[in-house]
DNA sequence: ATCATTGGATAGCGTCACTATCCATGATTG
DNA sequence: CAATCATGGATAGTGACGCTATCCAATGAT
């Protein structure tokens, strides 16, 4: 198929196709003549899938390319490959805030849950820091955010991943279960969020429902 | 205290400052003199409230001036300031997605697994819409997804809102009440999403570990 | 009296994710 | 075969966003 008709297929302006064979989201189709390329399924799959990380995932063009390019590598194992992918998924927390004197507060609180969870604890990871900053913020506005309050949060989110990585396992082929463990921990998580809020809401109604007066 | 104190505590640069005060994001101080200003400790407690909204919850300006103004709001009661402070927080999905054929599954799917879980479903809740697109994508990319597969999540989802209710609940005050809640929902997302990833990577080293390779 | 600081107004900056325009080549059609 | 149209590639521009830098008159500090 033709430019024109993958942008019909997938809803994605041809302009932006552009863009990102240019940023090197999308591979270049089959170059048909020195002014034509020949794209197929694969191309539809592949933009669908990167319209999914940017629009509902949320993640930047960048992160995009570094996390599908890590995908395609075939040069390394699939567990290296794997690591990489998610190493590059978005901090759901850009900011390092290095110059937080809380931090060292947070992270010691951060260790305890990994801790009790019985987690390998890796200072490197993204995510461990992510996890700082988000605790350190809640510790300067003085809300309380311990070891033991976290654990809930913890085991349920251990619960998730149990779930989600035999969900991956379910898929046969070594690529196609690279994608889908990035697009599941992507997409999964405005799911989640989502879900908590509609609990929260519904939470709300029924407590003011059962008498208990929000004050 | 002078600006440039309230700057120097918070770690905020003057300059953003005054550009919060012109969003509206914080109230101007007590006028001392037609150049001078005194900002007191509520001053410094909502700059770190609105700094926490913006850089670790991710929201934008906009939206957090819609969410402390309807805290602020002492006109109304306080079951409505919370219902519009909560929707007025970020959707996790900026984009409607309208245009998508899919939709209509997608919102299928989510009315099954809220009325699965006995909530009240409400479909202009933005957050009903957040899951309507995000299950959509999933679906468009060949992702099983249906009421079964989201069960789980909601169950967990429910728990985690159980609780953070009655953690609301303890605060005595109904503005601090209002601003927990707020606080509460958005700096949890990314604890959340944080114990999420440490999570996964703690089982993938382990069903690794644990002979089962990834193929 | 002097001089730095303050708050307020205005305009500018850097990033990001596109988007619009232009162009030469090649495909299509009567 | 000629006229027209579409395509892919390159380049520059756009609009939103979250600040940030500059200027200014009035004031406080010394």
């Amino acid at each position: 198929m033709r430019l024109a008709e993958l942008s019909r297929r997938s809803g994605v302006a041809t302009a932006t196709i552009k863009f990102y064979l240019r940023e090197g989201l999308l591979p270049a189709g089959r170059r048909v003549s020195s002014t034509q390329a020949e794209y197929d399924e694969e191309h539809l799959r592949r933009l669908q899938l990167v319209r999914a990380l940017i629009q509902v995932g949320g993640i930047s063009v960048a992160a995009a390319r570094e996390v599908l390019t890590a995908v395609d590598d075939s040069s390394v194992d699939q567990v290296s490959r794997m690591g990489t992918a998610v190493a590059a998924l978005p901090q759901p927390l850009p900011g390092p805030a290095a110059d937080d004197p809380g931090a060292a507060t947070a992270d010691r609180v951060a260790r305890e849950v990994q801790e009790r969870l019985g987690w390998r604890v890796v200072p490197e990871n993204p995510a461990h820091q992510a996890l700082v900053s988000a605790i350190s913020a809640l510790l300067r506005l003085g809300y309380p955010c311990d070891g033991a309050a976290l654990l809930p949060y913890g085991e349920l989110a251990g619960r998730l991943a149990e779930h989600e990585l035999s969900l991956v396992e379910e898929f046969a082929a070594p690529t196609t279960q690279l994608e889908a463990a990035v697009a599941l921990t992507v997409l999964y998580e405005p799911v989640l969020l989502s879900l908590r809020r509609l609990a929260q809401a519904e939470q709300a109604t029924r407590r003011l429902r059962d008498g208990i007066p929000p004050r």
